[in-house]
DNA sequence: TGTGGCGAAATTGCATGCAATCCTTTATAC
DNA sequence: GTATAAAGGATTGCATGCAATTTCGCCACA
């Protein structure tokens, strides 16, 4: 019963799926996450919900006010900026080890992501969404430092996040294209390249985000959430 | 009231009571963490207690096993390494952010710290391990990017949980000679050379640290905590 | 003496309950 | 009609209880 060990619980569960809500544009920032409606819907109580949304307000999806409960978290425009520069510079450190760790394994599961971006490019906008924020998940995972896998995922996600805020509706996010290029060069390991272009596709990214002011937005909840409340009372991941 | 919002509260001031006890080495690597005997020192139901210890957990000082509870992390050689690394990349980050935003409200900060740190010098030792992570902290802190800091601030605490494990037990860790010469250099606007002698000071603390291999250790649980227990209780910082 | 298994004690996983806090609505005064 | 205040409802903060799991000591047996 070693594996077992390692089996994802159900608060993981938790935490995914509302990550996965907030990342698709489900739960939209400033949405109000109530315990109890949320343990209904998960068919757990309050005890694993607030487990959840504690470790997702860890990651900075989620804003927790002392007793005014948890709600997504809506990232200043000055937050945003921050986290977009800091998002460069870390990736930076990312490229650079995927290179020095280059190998016909890696680039495999490169293309192999890849390809499913492909696919899903005329599927329906969320999973693309997810799929691109996924892309540079997976470098950072061949990068080959936990800790820096953590760090580019949580940053991932609140880019994610902020896009939802600040986007147009329509915008690609991230394009197709410019990862078809990142992993080129990474196949030749050509770091000042890949690094170069990783740059730019993250600076393209922040650019087409970061201006729009819109304020507000619908503040009510949504049960949107069917669907990933309901994987999780399956025991799916 | 808005203020109070603020006011930290007792999982905050017990995870805090932890983290300083580990990084000043009354909590030592493997020790068992169990739930109620600490919710007794802290004079906390479990709940409380749970809460920090996931958020230890998190930050990684602390390792979490299912059904087998918590104890105090015990890093790899091979996490170790990773750690000291992106250390010293992240760190990079750190001091050309801190130069871009020098003024001389920054180096007085810095100047007083400095102040502390010799201060404690003769003082016992863990107050002066502790005060050598907050200096890179403080560094954090000054270069204005919240996500940053959050970043230093673990991958300093892991490092200095990891130096607990390998380093030599009367290592000076962090020389105050070296953090000298950084802030001038910073006071100069020196970003190479700070950059470089941050790096040379990081190497160093590392090279000092990363080889012995020595085994286990005492696993009993101390009550040496109670002094950082009692804080908590009185409700002190 | 060493090994395997069984049962009790300890410890965690999770749910629930009660008190405290906050928000909303209604009532009342000006 | 506006503003203020108080009551009621909703929601979180925290403690406690029970079931499930693990751990450890004990004894049988080779």
């Amino acid at each position: 019963m070693k594996a077992a060990d390692k089996a994802k619980h159900r608060t993981d569960m938790i935490s995914s799926a509302l990550r996965s809500a907030i990342l698709e544009r489900v739960l939209m920032p400033g949405m109000k996450l109530p315990e109890d409606s949320l343990g209904e819907r998960f068919g757990v109580s309050r005890t694993l919900i607030r487990q959840s949304l504690e470790r997702l307000a860890a990651e900075g999806l989620v804003e927790l006010r002392r007793n005014k409960g948890a709600m997504v978290a809506r990232p200043s425009l000055e937050e945003a900026r921050d986290l977009f520069e800091l998002r460069t510079q870390i990736e930076d450190l990312v490229i650079s080890r995927v290179v020095k760790n280059m190998s016909p394994e890696i680039l495999g599961e490169l293309e192999a992501h890849l390809a499913k971006e492909v696919e899903a490019e005329h599927a329906s906008e969320p999973i693309s969404i997810r799929l691109a924020t996924e892309f540079h998940i997976l470098l950072a995972r061949l990068a080959g430092s936990p800790v820096l896998l953590r760090y580019v995922e949580e940053i991932g996600y609140r880019c994610g996040l902020t896009l939802s805020l600040y986007a147009r509706p329509h915008s690609t996010d991230c394009g197709i294209q410019e990862h078809r290029q990142i992993i080129d060069a990474l196949a030749k390991g050509d770091e000042g390249t890949a690094r170069k272009l990783m740059r730019h596709h993250l600076t393209a990214v922040a650019d087409r985000a970061l201006f729009r002011t819109e304020e507000g937005g619908p503040l009510l909840y949504l049960d949107a959430l069917e669907p990933y409340a309901k994987k999780v009372r399956d025991g799916g991941a």
